[in-house]
DNA sequence: CTGAAAGCGCTTACAG
DNA sequence: CTGAAAGCGCTTACAG
């Protein structure tokens, strides 16, 4: 008993009116093209009784939209990416858009794969976390005009939208403020990804240590070590070689994941002295014993902006649309782990 | 300097064949459609040097197929339905499918606008954690023979595809395991929201109290509660009124980060003897002090399971394929928070 | 005030 | 071995 949809058609022969006038009524432009009351009433009643739904497979070829918006994150199951995903949803939905979510994992060929797959569904637009290596991907999608506004990170040398945080001066911030609190041999555990987000928060941390005349210390971990076990291991052998080490600033929430996991197992007593801060904050930093002291990005305004530069970018002519480069200001979440214990 | 998109059509002409063969040739049925060698390498070449893309829209106006599968969940930004969102999706893409996720908030409204919207989109698939009052609305889908599988939860009185845990049974051996490990007072933190893995988990927490001429003590949080302050008040307060609680048991994650920021702020010391036991794990519950035990869910094998069903729900006819009901048992993690500190 | 017709870009039954 | 034509369900320029 498979129910048959109604279409157009089926309106029109019903009411012995044609599809024209049912599209016009349809579509709120009755007035507007001069069809009668009566008619309009007439029509949109007997849409109402049997529960039409207009086929948008249809109108999107007819009109080349979707209302569908893409939001290709690093990982949708990272709490960083996670939230701001949501967000990002509440926002879209509201204004009669829907968004694909999807993971490009940092690989240039799945981000490359999901772009060319989307492209064919006449995506209305994009929101990108993009790989350092799909900077011409990206640019012949503007070149097709079609919205698109990175996030996270950006390429310095291709004018687009995007919506970041001033990282260089946030983990400048986060240094000093360990460095005020009296750690004196800061390291940065970072992964190895070339982004601007990154290699911007390496750069704040090396000018606030070089300001103080302290030693380096880095730990670059390759976000191709999938392995749980392998990146602790990493990590752990890292602070076993430093034992002069009295302070971390983690450059991603996910490697303030794996050192602390390594911390509690293995340095239990040293983890009590360690001063501890992180990029990206979530609840759980907070319950931590002790609380992680976080470098906070403000997602629901970052959710916003993005939604708006990608609607904004849809009026037509695109090409007169100005493009937005808008920097938001992080927050630093101070807390127990970033004060000397004696 | 917008490039223009090639279509079947301009392939057609350009090579002065029909529009027929040259969709045969590559949707791969040239052979079996007897096109010659040499065309059908014309063809694919032609195809392939003017990086040719079909119009997916056009296609599935034409077959009725989206190669899209809705994966809704209560919410996004949960770890939970993160970390299982991300499954579904690799297992997905590997098959040639897209994922659009979306979040239902448990809002029986927001979930039925959801699925109607999809409808009209023509989508292949659905993966769904239902709300309690869509329960017509999911018989319906079905009534029109589109895949669906529910997940997480599931109605006693409607026959469909669905993929839970032995909800009951894994509450009640996280609850005989506290029992055993010499906690009398045992409460149960829970949502109110009325779902089979609910009630389920209040079902076999009660089981065992009773078994052992226990008290219960049940706190049920309502899920309109959205002020993360005044959720943690209410904990606070349930505590409080109850100072003779030696553990508890929490029925979602949710829940448990509540709690635990309440115990950290407000009651420190006694949290370090309290038994502590959570539904649904993640890494953070291991490296929080005192480390958590929690019932885990197989996340892996339940997407596995999840889109099996739905992949084999699209075969013809579907009337005659049978649902299937999977049941996966969880696993209790024992970590230090479920035993007596002295 | 309303309708006939073309067209979006595919797929496929039918014909030769 | 290949093609002309219909049709998926809409929208819209054009005509009256």
């Amino acid at each position: 008993m498979k129910k048959k949809r109604y279409s157009l058609k089926d309106i029109a022969n019903s009411l012995n009116v044609s599809a024209t006038t049912v599209s016009f009524v349809l579509s709120g432009k009755g007035k507007e093209k001069g069809i009668s009351d009566g008619l309009i009433q007439k029509i949109t009643d007997f849409a109402k009784k049997i529960d039409y739904k207009p086929n948008q497979v249809a109108r999107s070829l007819r009109t080349g939209k979707s209302k569908i918006i893409v939001c290709m994150v690093e990982d949708i199951s990272n709490v960083f990416f996670a939230k701001i995903a949501r967000l990002i949803e509440d926002i879209a939905y509201e204004k009669g858009y829907k968004v694909l979510f999807c993971s490009n994992e940092n690989k240039d060929e799945k981000a490359k794969e999901l772009i060319s797959l989307f492209s064919d569904r006449q995506v209305d637009g994009y929101i990108i976390t993009p790989t350092i290596g799909i900077r011409d991907t990206i640019k012949s999608l503007m070149d097709e005009e079609v919205p698109v506004v990175l996030f996270d990170r950006y390429f310095p040398d291709l004018e687009t939208n995007y919506v970041v945080v001033n990282n260089q001066d946030s983990a400048y911030n986060a240094t000093i403020h360990l460095i005020n609190n009296q750690f004196k041999n800061i390291a940065l555990v970072t992964t190895d990804v070339e982004q601007t987000s990154i290699s911007q928060r390496i750069k704040g941390y090396k000018e606030a240590i070089n300001e103080y005349g302290y030693n380096q210390c880095v730990l670059s971990v390759s976000y191709e070590e999938k392995s749980p076990e392998n990146k602790k291991k990493i990590i752990r052998n890292f602070f076993l070689e430093n034992p002069q080490l009295d302070a971390v600033l983690f450059a991603t929430n996910h490697l303030t994941q794996a050192g602390l996991e390594v911390f509690k197992k293995d340095f239990p007593d040293r983890m009590k002295k360690l001063g501890i801060l992180t990029f990206d904050d979530n609840v759980f930093f907070k319950i931590h014993t002790p609380s992680i002291s976080a470098v906070s990005q403000p997602l629901k305004q970052m959710a916003e902006e993005l939604m708006n530069i990608v609607l904004n970018s849809m009026k037509k002519p695109s090409r007169s649309i100005p493009l937005r480069q808008v920097v938001f200001l992080t927050e630093l979440k101070i807390r127990d782990s970033s004060f000397v214990v004696d």
